[in-house]
DNA sequence: TGACTTCTTCGATATTCATCGAAATAGGCT
DNA sequence: AGCCTATTTCGATGAATATCGAAGAAGTCA
């Protein structure tokens, strides 16, 4: 995990229709939802979805598996445990980041 | 934390240069760095930087304090760790995604 | 094959973003 | 006051993004 991978995931991450779909698939857990199930239940075109969809899968964020003539898309865990742990190990790296909520009392 | 301010501090991240400026300011520790310093290392101009800046400090990423003419940029941990808790959250939610450790041993 | 379902790609448009130099502001020193 | 340093705001421009409907693939079933 480099500066630009984390930084495209995040983006990917950084658009609230984006993430509440992929806030739908990570409570979908390992059954998943078909595209035309998230169309259904963020109530947004095709289109549009497909565009957002394609972004997350790009970052690796979410993956999708062929059943028949639908599209099965599910959270891919370990990217995002990835991302976090590197957002984690950048913030703890040098600093003496314990945090333990009484050092940045301003 | 909502859905709104998580994309928002995301997306403030999901840009090379903002991530590269919020990594060096948390590499910098408390000791925090001043804007000046930011664009001698980072090697841009200073309106730019002021532009990103003011993305990072909008969002409760970073933090500046008057230090005479000066203005020192600090990493706001606590705002971090409000974002990675809700990334977790989420991941965690639902999902039976006890994430073990085993499975993303970087 | 032909029809049907599911999803993606194709334009097209309005909005936002990143970038920069020049000018303006904030604060402090002599 | 006048000057100096440090940083922001202004204005402008090219690129990227989000959005949508219509048309095009991909796949299945009768």
């Amino acid at each position: 995990m480099n500066v630009e991978m984390a930084a495209r995931q995040l983006e990917a991450l950084g658009q609230p229709t984006r993430l509440g779909l992929y806030r739908t698939l990570v409570r979908a857990g390992a059954a998943g939802l078909s595209v035309g199930a998230l169309q259904e239940w963020h109530g947004i075109p095709a289109s549009t979805l497909s565009h957002h969809l394609r972004r997350l899968i790009d970052t690796g964020l979410v993956t999708q598996e062929r059943q028949a003539t639908t599209l099965i898309c599910r959270a891919h865990y370990p990217s995002m445990n990835a991302l976090v742990g590197y957002l984690v190990d950048e913030c703890c790296a040098d600093a003496g980041c314990a945090v333990p909520s009484s050092e940045t009392a301003s």
